[in-house]
DNA sequence: GCCATATAATGAGGTTCCTCATGAATATAA
DNA sequence: TTATATTCATGAGGAACCTCATTATATGGC
């Protein structure tokens, strides 16, 4: 029936995002920066200068106190620095310090390396379809 | 390039989980028990009189510890009572409550809704090349 | 029967997310 | 120009996950 199947999709949709996460993550994680840090420091190094937290969550989608206190972390491990912005007292500029960039191309290759591994069953047209079908789900969101 | 497409995928993956699942996860919160709590209540339910945290562990994939921190809760709210097994002392049997009861029919209606909302633009057969496609994603990590 | 090993639940502590409320600075409108 | 609204970052507190260590109990090999 038509109900069990989008019962089995959700929840297929579910296990596989949090078995290739987790996997992903974790890997990361035991190499110098966690799936979450790495993406907030890829935005940093791209906005070079003018990174800010406010960016951040509209990129990502996530609350701002969220990217706050991932912020706080990461600059307590000193990945990144914050400064006050001259120009708009309200923000502070972010930018990303050597250690910072040490973690990005620490964990880039390996984050490539997995996925591809992830995907490996899967022939491009396959990848086509899925990424169709996910886009009509996203559809269905906005 | 291949590259660009495996990286695509997993990304709209991601982000279409995400999506699902806070949207779904808000309603439900907002009506009784959040989507975390409901899966529980229903093992619960469903075995009932001999559901224990392992057993949940097992079937959800989840640490032995996240499973004990999300029963604290669920004992406090007054939607599951534990006893002890008398046929091995390890073991902690858990009930669900009336209380329980009532969170799992408050919120099931609501998540076949939004699940069913968020598949309405795709047809039987995207469902089914999205499940197909997701198990091999699935399969390349076992 | 006894000991090594496995299993059940949990203590301690950490990460990534959330909502709601607040303070400070800027932008807008009356 | 003063009042109002918006925006930026963050305090406070909580949920759902994690690892690693610990305690209590079972169980299988000797």
């Amino acid at each position: 029936m038509n109900i069990t199947e989008t019962e089995d999709l959700m929840r297929e949709l579910g296990r596989v995002f949090l078995m290739a996460h987790r996997r992903i993550d974790r890997a990361m994680t035991a190499c110098g920066a966690s799936l979450a840090r790495t993406k907030f420091l890829i935005y940093i190094a791209r906005h070079e200068g003018h990174a800010h937290a406010a960016g951040i969550a509209e990129l990502f989608d996530l609350a701002p106190r969220t990217v706050t206190e991932a912020l706080d972390a990461l600059e307590r491990d000193g990945l990144i620095t914050r400064q006050a912005d001259p120009n708009d007292r309200r923000v502070k500029r972010l930018t990303i310090t050597d250690e910072g960039y040490r973690a990005i191309s620490a964990t880039e290759p390996l984050r490539h390396e997995l996925m591809d591994d992830i995907c490996r069953y899967m022939t491009a047209e396959d990848k086509a379809g899925l990424i169709e079908g996910l886009r009509k789900m996203a559809a269905a969101m906005e």
